[in-house]
DNA sequence: TTGAAAGCGGTACCAT
DNA sequence: ATGGTACCGCTTTCAA
């Protein structure tokens, strides 16, 4: 059912007033200007008869307000990962660069399903922001922004696509880090968790893991690279049961990320195993429970902040014409605790 | 340093053109409308020279875009707390809403600091947005909201403030419920841990319990009511161990926020206790890692989903006309697992 | 107590 | 290849 957005021009017209009565009553002033309350009734009859909605633009327009200095980015938002870490690193990068560049930002949230951002990607192309960051993209995703174009910078968090800017985690050296890990520490046999062909980081670091694997003789089993999509606690759990449910477990396992660590460990302990005696653990991400879980997660940690603020400061210098596309990098760091300690 | 946002006018002034060429040059059509090289080039440098930035705003209402049964909807966000699964449950709000209502939402996310909201709420009676949701307002910030007037609906969440709408939860009696279930579990003594003067919500639960905890005989020694204003891992860690350093500690523990529950386990762990054989734990919230940590948490639920759910459509019924200011009770729910199983 | 009209900053049509 | 100008929807000043 469309509703009916009507202008105030209708009202004022179909009431024999002015737009200028209309709109002072609307705004509550009606009062203040002496409209009588006879009229003022009858302005807000009309008005929710006609389900009256004002156009926020217009009137920030003819305010001026939110318009000086103030850039409207948007961040388009996939709903289906658990990518609540960086909103709130996404927060505070806002309030750090208004108050460091002096600019207002007016920050749009535009949330999206996976493989399914072409259907609000038109947003993009008709003037409504200033600037776009996108945060976790699929391979659909990414495939709609190859063969499109637009007139507005567009920022990828960590995701390299030709003609964007991007700021990125060296996902190939993440997954050669572990590797590299896990031969130090005289591990034989190793795993993967969390692997999901759609997404791009995730990828990279299996093949980075993979190919180093190899080059150390590390023995990866198929049935030890268990897929997962969803990136939460409870797929995690399932995940990981799915592969101790097999005849066998690696002595070395890499979790591709931190979210689904807790459903790891419990699945572990449901089997009888125990990190890092039966299986060490290296996780992905930095999220502080890793910290403070039993046993204590190692990592090779992304900086999730200093990631999304490069990402909203390339776009503002992008935007004051002081830096054209780039692609920033940010590198990973191995943090050593007890699920898999360092070979020193 | 300000900012000089000059306007097309100034740029096809100074470079004695039409603002219809210099427009034409920065949307990028330059070429299809063949504007000579020379001619783009100058309104490129020019417009560089002014650090021109286009207003939004009037894009949006010359073109028409973003103006049908577009509601433009703020939320006031706490970037102090860690809302994060709150987000999560707003962007899936927003995405069914619109679906549902067949409406146009744009979401922008409005970060503030705790007890600094009076910052950022001018923004609110500057006919900005449709409508207002805000999350995590301390004391603070809620006094503020008390002090002053809007003209366009405010909603908030679970916080009960008069003259505004809010969707909350029954904290008392999700307090109320915790110590009735120890009693029911031959508890005798109990602690809380997580209190905040400044967060209306907590203290309910605090009072809801200590009263009931009062009328059944559970005896709470001062040293066993930890405070806590930061709701994350690291800081539940130290709360804990600031109650546990102590002399004794209670058998039945309430803890306020399932966002430290981590860093509650593991100072136990350090300092040799488990539950629910030493403390028996009750959370609050409904993260899903409550339900795989080890031992996995008896909770209040909190319908999270839910309670965003029906701000958003409050706040939409309100805006449409369909409803006035209200308060909406959402029901908190016992949840048993092994931290504090249930009485039967 | 109400109305007329200017104008916010752009875009796009139609002339030239 | 470039310019003139109406107009998007609303608020506000000033006049009646």
């Amino acid at each position: 059912m469309k509703k009916d957005n009507s202008k105030i021009k209708q009202i004022a017209d179909s009431l024999g007033l002015s737009v200028a009565t209309v709109s002072v009553v609307l705004n509550g002033r009606g009062d203040s200007v002496r409209i009588s309350k006879k009229t003022q009734k009858k302005v807000w009859d009309e008005a929710k008869k006609f389900n009256y909605t004002p156009n926020i633009y217009a009137r920030r327009l003819r305010t001026g307000v939110g318009s000086d200095n103030t850039y409207v980015i948007a961040a388009f938002w996939n709903v289906t990962y658990y990518l609540n870490e960086m909103f709130a690193a996404l927060t505070r990068a806002v309030m750090e660069q208004e108050e460091e560049k002096g600019i207002n930002i007016e920050l749009v949230v535009v949330p999206y399903t996976s493989g399914m951002i072409s259907e609000e990607a038109y947003k993009i192309s008709s003037n409504r922001y200033s600037g776009v960051l996108v945060f976790g993209p699929s391979g659909n995703d990414t495939e709609f922004f190859k063969e499109n174009e637009f007139n507005i910078p567009v920022i990828f968090c960590n995701r390299r696509i030709d003609g964007y800017s991007s700021v990125i985690i060296d996902d190939f050296l993440a997954g050669e880090m572990c590797a590299m890990h896990f031969h130090e520490r005289g591990i034989k046999t190793a795993g993967l968790l969390g692997v999901d062909p759609d997404n791009a980081a995730a990828t990279h670091r299996c093949q980075g893991f993979l190919e180093k694997a190899k080059e150390l003789d590390i023995s990866v089993k198929k049935s030890w690279i268990v897929s997962d999509n969803s990136r939460n606690t409870s797929s995690g759990y399932s995940s990981m049961n799915r592969m101790l449910d097999s005849s066998s477990y690696p002595e070395g396992l890499y979790v591709m990320y931190d979210t689904v660590i807790v459903g790891v460990l419990r699945s572990m302990k449901e089997h009888g195993l125990k990190s890092p005696d039966d299986i060490e653990i290296v996780s992905y991400g930095d999220n502080v429970v890793l910290h403070y879980l039993t046993p204590t997660i190692t990592t090779i940690r992304v900086p999730t902040t200093q990631l999304v603020l490069s990402m909203l400061s390339l776009l503002i210098s992008v935007l004051e014409g002081k830096k054209t596309a780039t692609i920033i990098k940010e590198d990973p760091s191995m943090v050593y605790r007890e699920s898999s300690p360092s070979p020193q």
